[in-house]
DNA sequence: CGGTTAGTTGAGCTGGATCAAGCGTAGTGG
DNA sequence: CCACTACGCTTGATCCAGCTCAACTAACCG
């Protein structure tokens, strides 16, 4: 059930026995939620985080107009809002983009943890941290990268992403996303997305439908996206 | 010397005497570093954090084809690169935007802290935090944001963040930034900054030049934004 | 006083947005 | 079994916010 999530631990420094013992105490209990649904809110108060077991699911922020970003994408392993145990209410909004199953995560367990394992309380300060290069990154897409860029940047990143927990065959991956939703995390129109997902399927480099995708030409794609994996941190860096 | 980076960390949170005499030990040593100066690159090794005292700093990230994102903006009393604890090593570069002084602050001397004071290491967990919320508002900006809305965020979010560190007076404030960099935030072009400044001017909205800022109209700015201040976690939340 | 850096303005262009229509397919209910 | 609906995808035509290119001013500094 945690298997993915102690890989992605276990992929940047040692988890001894004892401490997975700790990880597995952190769930209270689990629960499978339907696709396209908020499981939580902006400004709400919160006294559980929440680690996702199986499916997709984002964050986005809305503008008062109802334009809409995204701004991150979690897979199976991912601790979706571990963030809202230090900053108790979140600033923006959680919504499971598949159907997904989710282990809930009392902040008090995680308290207990922080009292008496400080190892592994770096070990999540550090998860937290790559949250926010991943979102640097992002940036960088939003405010410097071409449309087509951006498109090949978010396949690149889920590619090595969903690679190190196992999901990944070669060149395919599940890609769940619709055509909306990856205009919502590129900061694209979704008719601007379709004709950039048509460039990049007649040019040969990836092909993205019907919620998969494949990477034909890698290198392609990579040097479209201007790929560089370090704000991945998939080296091991021992805390 | 440390008197705004304490105003800081008391908006948040109670913080005890020993808690201060803890967080006055970390820096080893106070450093000055010029203007327009790059003080770490991203892949370098680093076993020092960096507490800013005095000046404003960046971090950034750079597209091969040259062109720049700026990814954070910092004032003092703020910890750059705390998040380098964890990480190890940076996914963007550091640059001093003033001339600035600076305090050192030893990996080994966070690890203490760490073991001991687990009250703290949550303070500091949540300054991290922070940085990522900061981050996810710049993603909505750069991703849905008009130009001037853009602008109009960012006066209005380092308004905010510098009247909690006392460093406003009234709708006055420095702002040290040069029309280029401000689009390396936004990401513009500095030609078109220049236009959605004047326009800002005409309107009797807001001035900016000559390295300071005047918000003439906070309510038509902040309308212009849309601006939320809530993903700066103005209010207390106890750890 | 010549060089450099920051800011300003105009003219024209273009990447991506907007508007609009149509298609394919998986429900769904009669 | 078929009409109806809804959603996701596709394509064409047109538009415009912000970019590009270029020239000029202002302040500062050695």
């Amino acid at each position: 059930m945690l298997d993915k999530h102690l890989m992605k631990l276990r992929a940047r420094d040692t988890v001894s026995a004892d401490e997975e013992r700790v990880v597995r105490g952190l769930i209270s209990e689990t629960r499978v939620v339907p696709a396209k649904t908020t499981i939580i809110r902006a400004e709400q108060r919160l006294a559980t985080s929440t680690m996702l077991l199986d499916g997709w699911m984002c964050r986005y922020k809305d503008l008062s107009n109802g334009q809409r970003q995204i701004t991150a994408l979690h897979i199976p392993g991912d601790f979706v809002d571990l963030h809202s145990f230090t900053l108790k209410q979140l600033d923006h909004n959680i919504m499971a983009l598949t159907r997904c199953r989710i282990g809930v995560v009392p902040h008090d367990r995680l308290l207990a943890m922080c009292e008496s394992h400080t190892h592994l309380t770096r070990l999540y300060w550090f998860a937290t941290n790559m949250d926010a290069a991943i979102h640097r990154e992002w940036e960088l897409c939003l405010g410097r990268r071409t449309a087509i860029g951006r498109i090949a940047h978010i396949l690149c990143e889920m590619h090595a992403r969903l690679k190190l927990i196992g999901m990944t065959h070669g060149n395919w991956f599940a890609f769940p996303l619709t055509q909306l939703e990856l205009s919502e995390a590129t900061g694209l129109t979704p008719v601007h997305v379709n004709r950039m997902l048509k460039e990049l399927r007649e040019r040969g480099i990836a092909e993205v439908r019907g919620g998969e995708a494949v990477l034909h030409d890698a290198a392609a794609l990579e040097a479209l996206a201007d790929f560089n994996p370090t704000y991945l941190y998939l080296n091991p860096e021992p805390q």
